[in-house]
DNA sequence: CGCGCACGTTAAGATGGCGTCAAGATCCGC
DNA sequence: GCGGATCTTGACGCCATCTTAACGTGCGCG
């Protein structure tokens, strides 16, 4: 769990971020707006995301809500701005820790450090099992009687967006949105042919599903 | 918040009522119309206003509609005309619940009660139970008997609305443009339709609904 | 006493969403 | 640049849901 999400719209700190983590053992993605990064983290898990309040397309706290949805990943917020309000605001919504700019990269990477052990620890293990396959999450494998089931990024992430949310309904403008993005919730059709290739790979009975279930007009629930 | 701001231009009745609130517990204020009513309420913060439709200054409607600008108080109303018209622009406009001059106190106090009862539970309670069903509105989910219920999304949206204001009377203009939009009040052909298949699908004699009750000419109201 | 209005109930037709399949288009690793 | 995996797109039949209309009932009012 080295892997890190960083989200800013300024390349030069982006770049910059990216060489002195990777020097320091982290593997990092890089995004530059809000969509993205919601995009990268449906599809990826991070251990940790550094988020910058200031994007371009989406205010900061509202990432942070749409990912506090369905993933407990740290998130450790960066801003340019002193005072506290919005500091609050980001704390509020799920963040676990705070860095204002202009920061000293030492500080950073002991906030770091600090943020992923604290979660760590507290942390049960993300492993969902049915009668009929086990999700992990953290490993992000699929087992069905002992047999690993091969899934693709999309089918992943669905998986997953379903399976963090256990019993709730999801809408369907919710899949479309942290899957494909924004621009995609009139395309309700993928969820259709996706839902039934997740079907084929993991129901005993594709045709009479027992875990994903539809709710017609609305979205889907997850049934462990 | 046993506190009482009556409004009514009756003098007597104005007497009566504070002497009999009095006696059952409530701090009582009076007001002989709607200004000083306004001044009242916004001076100090009452549990709940009853308020009668026939004011000397302003119309009562309007009183309710200013309230309505800050404030969430509940809001019992009084009324002598036996017309629904008035009532049911009065519960549009954000009123809670009426009754009818002449009433018994019994009737008065019994919806007071629960009037406030309903404010109290209402603040935060995703999950609402009655005798015979369960309503879970973060899962977005219906159980009976412990079984899954399948509603329709019209079905739900209905529900949804009447559940999240537990002994309130919902008119049917409210229900109509909150579900289906504002072209759609003359349609209340579609409330009866539903109204009867929630019935048949919740209430155990859906012939004698104890849960979703229909207030002739006005609207419906749910009871917990 | 009878008339009309509002409500409850039912059923049939219209509508639109869903599951399914398969053929391109596109992406990615080698 | 090639080949395979993955994603997008469109078409089709089926079924749940919505819409609409008709009929019976109870109640208030003239």
């Amino acid at each position: 769990m080295n892997d890190v999400l960083v989200v800013d719209d300024d390349p030069h700190l982006l770049k910059a971020l990216k060489i002195t983590l990777h020097a320091h053992g982290y593997s990092v993605v890089t995004a530059p707006d809000g969509e993205s990064a919601l995009r990268s983290a449906a599809q990826h898990p991070f251990g940790v995301i550094v988020l910058d309040l200031g994007l371009p397309d989406m205010d900061g706290t509202a990432v942070i809500t749409r990912l506090r949805q369905w993933s407990r990943v740290p998130i450790l917020v960066l801003s340019a701005r002193h005072g506290s309000d919005d500091k609050v605001k980001a704390l509020d919504a799920g963040a676990d820790d705070y860095v204002t700019k202009p920061f000293g990269l030492d500080e950073l990477l002991a906030r770091l450090r600090a943020v992923q052990r604290r979660t760590i620890q507290g942390e049960e293990a993300p492993v969902v099992t049915t009668a009929s396959f086990t999700v992990d999450l953290a490993l992000r494998r699929v087992t069905r009687n002992g047999q690993d089931v091969r899934l693709t990024p999309t089918e992943w992430g669905i998986l997953e967006l379903l399976v963090r949310n256990p019993e709730k309904l999801v809408t369907q403008q919710q899949l479309l949105t942290e899957i494909w993005g924004a621009a995609y919730t009139k395309e309700a059709n993928y969820l259709r042919v996706y839902m039934a290739q997740l079907r084929r790979k993991l129901e005993p009975e594709p045709g009479t599903p027992r875990h994903f279930l539809t709710e017609t007009g609305i979205g889907y629930r997850f049934q462990p």
